[in-house]
RNA sequence: GGCGGCGUAGCCGAGUGGUUCAGGCAGGGGUCUGCAAAACCUCAUACGGCGGUUCGAUUCCGCCCGCCGCCUCCA
């Protein structure tokens, strides 16, 4: 299996610290805010390579932060009138929901800043000990000048960086491109008793601390959106092996998702929030449109794409809905060649930097010759096979090819069975006029008849669908 | 300005030094069907421009043009 590093910038042969296991942190949101469509493409990328590598075999360990305290959530907090605490409580839950919503695995530890202040503190001051920080007016700031590497992650030069670099009022860096470890708090902010007074941990120092207390020197993969390679993962990595120790072995970056054309981001007002995509669109077809462009890939996501991609998700549920039917519960025979083809093809693409794309892309393949065997009216077993291996492969990318829209109650779906049962008798009355006056009216009720041989089948029409 | 990336048929989007291909969506033509839908078959002068390397480049190199990202908080 090949990864791309953003450090070393090429694919590199993936061997894991420890065999058979994988250990992997994926930086998690600030919680001040709704998620938008940029955080449901990264967090649902990584998910399905989690889902890959676990396919794979291995044994993964997937954490992924809250970032619970920071300057925005104070600000919402001040704006509201309420605690920080209850903010980041409030979005945590909101980002809990929308996660689950879109598939997305719940991390195996999800942890948050606040709960790790002690570790934090710790490795501070192992940093002010070993000269890597130093503390000033009750500020703990890295010294980047100690860290002979610093930059070699995002590709910087500190000169270069020095250069535009500035040093907001009331700090005291010895140089300007020394970040905070530990900031003094102002009044009315939410503090921690430190040896440097109270206060309050920098932004990077979170992810430095609870990596390791979770997964230890030297984890496999640090995962992240573009937008986190300078200067937040730049200065975790300076703070983490700083002290000698070894940090990620691999750091993977999602590209970031636009609209039309121009980052998708929340200072800039430049976004969509992932609950207005949600309200009209199955979570599935933002799945299927983050996967099916490679990861480190940018991506726009505009009202063209989701059709597109719905209309791809449909394609597989319904070749889902036509085999089910066929085989009617019958066991699937054994794989023939052409389906260990694909997947084979499926995993040497998944293999190579978890090109999803084509993956993808075996799947369809899949879903043709599957569909040729129910055309030419192929073993039941053979058909179930073709079947199974789609819903498999869906499934390692986190997709359910069975998921087609739901009847909205139990109640409803009896009903729609009682039209189409008269229907069907019309039709075998040749009361065509009749038969299509029923069709057309269960189709503004959102349902979809496919007349066959075998009788008329329906379902519900997704949502957001035109036909 | 510095660094990085991208530019593939109508749209989205993989990929490769040459021989059959991506894949999806949309469109044309068929098959099937009472009609429709679905499905299957089939169709389009695709690789930003100019040079270079090569027997041969969309794929390698150089230059140019255009677009985007990072350099401040951001998945």
């Amino acid at each position: 299996m090949q990864i791309y590093s953003t450090l070393s910038r090429e694919k590199r042969q993936f061997v894991p610290r420890d065999q058979g296991k994988v250990a992997l942190y994926v930086c998690g949101p600030t919680v001040y805010d709704d998620p938008h469509l940029g955080h449901a493409r990264s967090t649902i990328v990584f998910d399905a390579i989690r889902r890959y590598l676990i396919y794979r075999g291995f044994d993964v360990t997937y954490v992924s932060n809250f970032t619970d305290v920071d300057d925005r959530i104070i600000n919402r907090a001040q704006q509201e009138g309420i605690e920080p605490a209850a903010v980041a409580e409030r979005y945590i839950e909101s980002w809990i929901g929308y996660m689950d919503r879109l598939g997305v695995m719940p991390p195996d530890i999800a942890p948050r800043a606040t709960a790790h202040i002690p570790q934090m503190i710790d490795l501070i001051e192992k940093l002010i000990e070993a000269g890597k920080a130093y503390e000033a007016n009750g500020d703990v700031y890295f010294s980047i000048a100690s860290f002979d590497s610093y930059g070699a992650l995002s590709g910087r030069k500190i000169d270069e960086l020095e250069a535009g670099a500035r040093v907001e009022p009331g700090e005291h860096k010895h140089d300007p491109l020394d970040f905070a470890l530990w900031k003094a708090s102002k009044p009315g902010e939410p503090s921690w008793d430190s040896p440097w007074g109270p206060g309050r941990p920098g932004w990077h120092i979170e992810c430095s601390a609870m990596s390791e207390e979770y997964l230890g020197e030297g984890f496999d993969i640090h995962g992240g959106g573009h937008d986190l390679i300078f200067p937040h993962h730049e200065n975790e990595r300076a703070q983490s092996e700083a002290l000698g120790g070894e940090f990620a072995q691999i750091w993977m970056h999602n590209g970031l998702v636009n609209l039309e054309g121009e980052k998708m981001s929340k200072s800039t007002g430049q976004f969509v929030s992932l609950a207005e995509i949600l309200e009209r669109n199955d979570p599935q077809i933002v799945r299927l449109m983050s996967l099916q462009s490679h990861y480190r890939r940018p991506v726009d996501f505009g009202p063209s794409e989701i059709d597109q991609a719905r209309a791809a998700l449909e394609r597989i549920q319904e070749f889902d809905r036509r085999a089910r039917q066929y085989v009617s519960g019958s066991e699937p025979g054994d794989a023939g060649e052409a389906i260990e083809a694909h997947r084979q093809g499926f995993i040497d693409a998944m293999d190579d930097d978890f090109n999803t794309p084509e993956a993808i892309a075996e799947i369809f393949e899949l879903v043709r010759a599957g569909n040729n065997a129910i055309d030419s009216g192929r073993p039941v077993a053979e058909v179930g096979a073709y079947m199974r291996e789609v819903e498999e492969l869906c499934e390692v990318l986190g997709l359910d090819a069975r998921q087609g829209a739901e009847a909205p109650t139990g109640a409803a779906d009896a009903l729609v069975d009682l039209v189409i049962s008269v229907r069907d008798e019309a039709r075998q009355k040749k009361d065509w006029d009749l038969a299509d006056r029923l069709r057309d009216a269960l189709a503004d009720l959102g349902v979809v008849v496919e007349d066959s041989s075998g009788g008329a089948v329906w379902h519900w029409r997704s949502p957001g669908s035109r036909t």
